[in-house]
DNA sequence: CCGGTCTCTGAAACCGGTTGCAGAGACCGG
DNA sequence: CCGGTCTCTGCAACCGGTTTCAGAGACCGG
């Protein structure tokens, strides 16, 4: 008791003073306290709680019982500064007013949490300088990123890998440790099943220009398409938002049967623009999105589109992190799969019916 | 150099090592390197950098440069051990799926970033038991938490702000502090909005049952509409969900002319419920929300709903907890105006055009 | 020229854990 | 019965900062 008298007059003591209205008498109690209560040394109640395989049984159980007497919860900080590790997980998204990166960070929470870590969050705006100065005040207290940037250059990246452990997400540079979902894949199966409903004129309303998975998904459907016979036409680059789609849709070609967007927002005003504008989904024009929000389910007509696994990338980014963490030097890019699913506004053109 | 030679022989060195083919060269400067660098101790080098008043200029100079030459960031945990603040804020809420979080969450942050400090965020999952779980973990680790939890009791939360720092949001209990949005004054314009377009008889779509928002809004809608001489029918409780809304849609009496619903997904039900059952929204019923997701703007038709700004009580929560952390008393509650936003969605009723 | 104040600096303690090392017994085989 | 191994425990150092305390000079007025 007399302990907490004197603690006063440290300078942490003057916190929890002014805090003290709140505190109420329960202390914190120390690895110290506990030792005492147990009546051993500080060493052996550190042990006797973290490797309890190196004390006797007997002792083990008079700490346990004095650490959970006394409400006993190591300061995480002490342990940091000598283990090196602080538990914690900094994940920097873009934004989370995208509902895209939600399930991600919550699969990322869901796995750290089973990790007995944590997630630092920040939101980088989509802009690299923020994003860069974010990650530096995150590495101070993380033992390592996950970065799901759309921006921030490569070179930018790989040096920021050398100094900590990092994990991309939705998005590849070289060899560093990535999770990534197959949209290459998945689109291409939903180019497939387009060229197999006759469609041979095809419009993609592609997103910011700066964005590493749009250009991928561009080359990609060009290539693919050409081989098949028909032609991609690549509207944009366009910012990813309901507006944007809206515009594409009056930009959209006329003799185009189908569309392709980058993404649900850009989705969701095409289907807006284009029904303002008379032109029926899927009789005129059939639509669907390279990646899926749980909205589009929910138009009139539900719109076909790519599932990816976000909760998936998020829990996978965590394990990957802590595998680098512990060593083990696979520093592979994952790949999820992403599958086309498909619903009502995707139809054969109005030809071949 | 010798050191961190010596370095890979401890612990820490260990990790390092393992690590060690992304550090190449690059050590973390100590605050000792700092001042052996300037040629000064540790004390002057600390203070220099910190509480650059205490030391002469020449030498603020001198440390300061070294610090930037040799990259010094300061430890973290090093720093939380001595002085008992991490920097660090516990954010529970209760999903991420539901973009209604999203604006928080980055209020939040950016309020997070302007202090210094950062963000460890949780998600509870609506479960009591998880959250008090994850509470207690991060507690742990951050100097103070900020819970937005629509489940979890009173006295399980009066308990937790007597041993930490604590700041809810939309939910209040007793004094605590907490930032809440004013739906109740909120609702009761769009509801005399509602009551002078001539509606009398109006329906509300309620949450879940052990909502302390819902309940509220319950009350205020019936209370108030009693006076005016309307009436306020209650359905459900149910789920906060889309599909929920449909099955709303379905049970709604014919004779309510306008439909006010608990939230967002409620509301994309009910419009979707109401469109299938053929019947239209405004001209056979009025339908309002009173939270707003921006997908109601996108909505045929748009629908009037509830603006609530959760991006400022993000970022208002944050500053509260600071207040405490700093020693202000002040633990009162913020209220944040919730205004409706009057779309096509809501007109007078058929009998009053 | 002297004592006192003021400014600046350094030594050392401290925060609360973890861990290397060594010593005390218990236990074992020869 | 003795030396060696094995198990368990404690001491003390250490992580990397912050802060107290006291001392060294510079400076000042009388």
């Amino acid at each position: 008791m007399a302990r907490h008298q004197e603690k006063v007059n440290t300078g942490l003591g003057r916190i929890y003073d002014l805090a003290g209205h709140m505190r109420q008498g329960t202390a914190l109690a120390t690895l110290l306290d506990v030792a005492r209560a147990a009546g051993v040394s500080k060493a052996t109640a550190s042990r006797a709680l973290q490797r309890p395989e190196l004390v006797a049984e007997a002792t083990r159980l008079r700490v346990q019982e004095a650490a959970d007497r006394l409400g006993f919860h190591p300061n995480a900080a002490a342990r940091a500064l000598t283990t090196g590790r602080t538990g914690l997980i900094g994940l920097i998204v873009p934004t989370l007013s995208n509902p895209f990166f939600a399930p991600l960070v919550m699969g990322a929470q869901q796995a750290a949490e089973e990790t007995e870590s944590h997630l630092l969050i920040a939101v980088s705006e989509y802009h690299a300088q923020r994003e860069a100065a974010l990650a530096d005040r995150l590495s101070e207290q993380a033992d390592g990123l996950i970065m799901v940037t759309p921006v921030g250059t490569d070179t930018a990246l790989r040096e920021r890998f050398r100094r900590r452990p990092l994990v991309l997400v939705d998005r590849q540079v070289g060899r560093l440790p990535a999770v990534v979902a197959d949209t290459a894949a998945g689109l291409t199966e939903l180019l497939d099943h387009l060229l197999a409903q006759g469609h041979r004129d095809i419009a993609y309303v592609s997103g910011p220009a700066d964005s590493w998975a749009d250009e991928q998904r561009r080359t990609a459907l060009t290539a693919q398409a050409s081989a098949a016979g028909a032609r991609v036409r690549v509207l944009g680059p366009l910012p990813p938002t309901f507006d944007a789609g809206i515009e594409a849709s009056r930009a959209l070609p006329d003799d185009a049967t189908a569309v392709l967007a980058y993404n649900s927002y850009l989705t969701l005003g095409l289907l807006h623009g284009l029904g303002a504008a008379g032109r029926r989904v899927p009789e005129d024009v059939s639509l669907a999105a390279a990646d899926d929000l749980s909205t589009l389910s929910a138009t009139t007509p539900p719109v076909t589109a790519l599932d990816v696994p976000l909760q998936e990338a998020g829990a996978l980014a965590v394990t990957r992190l802590h595998e680098l963490l512990d060593g083990h030097r696979r520093t592979v890019t994952s790949r999820l799969p992403a599958a086309p699913v498909l619903r009502a506004s995707t139809a054969p053109p109005r030809g071949r019916r």
